[in-house]
RNA sequence: GGACCCGUAGCUCAGCCAGGAUAGAGCGCUGGCCUUCGGAGCCAGUGGUCCCGGGUUCGAAUCCCGGCGGGUCCGCCA
């Protein structure tokens, strides 16, 4: 029960007959005051002209009222507000479900299966995971699920490379997904190397840059042969013999789309072996998926082709630079892009249908995956969790499903875009084998995370719930459209602005809880005792299912952390000053009891929505 | 060149979408607090042309227009 709003619904009917405004008018404009000039607050201006009124009420939940400038300030009740609040107070507290629950389906993470998940996967999948929890939360039928990207080139690339090596199994002492990235990025070096020096040989134009890049690529591979020189002099040497590499690859490409059974077998094994090494990383972080999607399943399935036939039948065909697209400018007016989220003046880029050798791409194949979303799980609302980079991609997925005559999934696919990440000004590149893995972050936190457990003589048994809570913690503070810079020491900072230090607040609040004998009655609790630090965290606890309702439905993680980290200070400031179980009277006691039950409930279901375990010990 | 994102304290960021009172945190720096429920804590101090210039408004960090600086994208890659 949400008594906050209860209040400001009493203010509200008070203040709209007297200053004849609709009530849900001046509840809409009923805010908090930044100083102590009163626990709500509404702007005359904005609802009436009328400034010059006295008011003069005291009621239930609100106290008094009274008018301070063009400003309304009311007092709550907070005696009124700790009974309604605690008389009805459950586990699951501050969760408020929505009336009609939606079935969404949210797409995260969906790295290429070729290299291992880097610092720039991180985000994605915290981001993902946490909306995820946060609508499952808010009483959403979610489905959770992760595009294996293995119908493109970049897969074909390392079966390439694989298939010059004989086809190894990866050695036993080597994460799978790691041993992969590293013989993809050594073919793709290789390969750019060749094809900058054919270049070369042809054409004399843009020599020096092109002499600077191939050296650029030339001290990679270098970098990349100490990694393992066997392969990658093994990998050098069948290249070379090989006349033609990318018609080999395209090749490849076309076997493994025709459904050729052995390509098959053997592009699957290695697939899978790369999402083997993902869930193990990801399993540290509590993340799991509902629906692992293929891509060359859509492919084998006729869902792509499908698309294509109809998109041939459409009157945006042109013809582009020798194949097929769709003119996706010229057959959006500014209503369409209005509701599909495209601006106005953006010139938006044909939509090439097919490669000239018939084989398929990414953006045609995600429109089949996007219908199938759709479709499989009868989804109101797809969330798509992707970088910014792929704007534009997304616009166009959007503008051709309108076209084609799905306006309503258009509509109702969303692209929740975010930042880059940088590493200490480090650039990633998957491509190059110049990244920072998941698992060395992981492993680099968690050496942090033991010393610092070990020095002040904490448990070691939740040691792997803390990095989780402060790589989280670090990820989710950040606004998704802001980029980020992750910086190894800053997350290992365990003080005041962490995920940790929310963990270890909870553990203070649960430890005193703990030790209590007997069951506190909330007709004992003296009222009166409810001032200052108390007050303002009894308040604070009453706003929880505001804040949580309006972070699910806006799909804005950070607003819980910033709310979490306010009311652990507030508790940690009071938890100083003041005892709880060593207080004599027992009135006190036993409001003080309510009010750390408030601040454990709040913290604990705060942090479950945004995947971080409350610890009891650390 | 065009489009999109970002610009708030020395550093990292909330606040901006839905305008409201004297702009908030953390880190850093200075100085204090361990006989009491867990010091990953608490208290005090330090620190701001909210990138710049116009406009709208009773009121702008927040909305609009024009700049500046940084990033991203503009592929028969994904």
């Amino acid at each position: 029960m949400d008594v906050l709003a209860e209040a400001k619904k009493e203010m509200a009917r008070q203040l709209s007959s007297l200053l004849n405004v609709r009530e849900n008018i001046i509840l809409g404009n009923i805010e908090y005051p930044p100083r102590e000039v009163g626990d709500l607050s509404l702007p005359l201006p904005s609802v009436t002209r009328n400034f010059n009124l006295e008011v003069n009420y005291s009621g239930k939940l609100i106290r008094s009222m009274k008018r301070d400038g063009i400003f309304i300030n009311a007092e709550l009740n907070e005696g009124e507000l700790f009974t309604q609040l605690f008389s009805n107070f459950t586990d699951d507290f501050g969760l408020v479900k929505v009336d009609q629950p939606r079935r969404i389906v949210v797409e995260h993470t969906s790295a290429n299966p070729i290299h291992p998940l880097h610092i720039g996967h991180l985000r994605n999948v915290v981001i993902g995971d946490s909306l995820s929890r946060l609508l499952k939360s808010r009483g959403h039928q979610v489905n959770v699920r992760f595009y294996v990207n293995d119908g493109g080139r970049q897969v074909a690339l390392l079966i390439y490379g694989l298939h010059k090596l004989g086809y190894p199994e990866p050695p036993p002492n080597i994460k799978k997904d790691l041993w992969l990235g590293t013989i993809y990025a050594m073919t793709n070096i290789i390969l750019e190397i060749r094809n900058l020096s054919k270049e070369l040989e042809s054409t004399e134009e843009g020599y020096k840059e092109k002499i600077e890049k191939r050296d650029e690529l030339v001290a990679i591979a270098e970098e990349l042969r100490e990694k393992d020189e066997k392969i990658f002099d093994l990998l050098a040497e069948e290249i070379r013999k090989d006349e033609d590499p990318e018609a080999e690859i395209s090749k490849l490409i076309k076997s493994y789309e025709g459904g050729d059974e052995k390509v098959k077998a053997i592009v699957r094994k290695y697939v899978n072996y790369a999402l083997e090494g993902f869930m193990e990383s990801l399993s540290k972080l509590h993340v799991s998926f509902d629906n692992f999607d293929y891509e060359s399943d859509l492919l084998w399935s006729g869902k792509v082709k499908d698309i294509l036939y109809s998109a041939f039948e459409s009157r945006a065909k042109i013809n582009y630079k020798g194949t097929w697209a769709l003119d996706l400018d010229d057959f959006l007016d500014d209503e369409a892009r209005e509701q599909v989220g495209i601006p106005k003046d953006l010139e938006i880029p044909p939509l090439v249908l097919t490669r000239s050798d018939g084989t398929s791409l990414y953006t045609v194949r995600d429109i089949a995956y996007t219908l199938y979303k759709f479709s499989s799980f009868k989804a109101d609302k797809v969330i798509n969790v992707i970088a910014e980079q792929q704007l534009v991609p997304q616009m166009q997925l959007r503008a051709t499903l309108y076209i084609l005559g799905f306006p309503e999934i258009a509509k109702n696919l969303v692209h929740y875009s975010y930042g880059m990440v940088s590493l200490q000004g480090m650039k990633m590149s998957g491509r190059r084998g110049q990244y920072v893995s998941l698992d060395e972050i992981y492993e680099k936190v968690s050496s942090v995370v033991k010393t610092k457990v070990k020095e002040k003589g904490g448990v070691l048994e939740n040691i792997d719930e803390i990095v989780n809570a402060a790589i989280r913690y670090a990820l989710l503070s950040v606004s998704a459209n802001k980029p980020v810079s992750f910086n190894i020491s800053r997350v290992t900072n365990f003080e005041e602005n962490s995920g940790p230090y929310l963990q270890y607040t909870y553990a203070r609040a649960y430890n005193i809880l703990a030790k209590l004998e007997g069951k506190p009655k909330l007709e004992n609790a003296n009222l009166s005792d409810i001032v200052e630090d108390k007050r303002k965290i009894l308040i604070s606890i009453a706003k929880f299912p505001e804040v949580f309702s309006s972070s699910a439905d806006n799909l804005q993680p950070e607003a819980i952390i910033v709310y979490l980290r306010k009311l652990a200070d507030l508790f940690n400031s009071w938890y100083d000053r003041e005892r709880v179980l060593q207080e004599k009277d027992d009135g006190n006691r036993t409001t003080r009891i309510f009010l750390v039950k408030g601040v454990e409930t709040v913290i604990r279901n705060g942090l479950d929505v945004l995947g971080i375990v409350s610890l009891t010990k650390m």
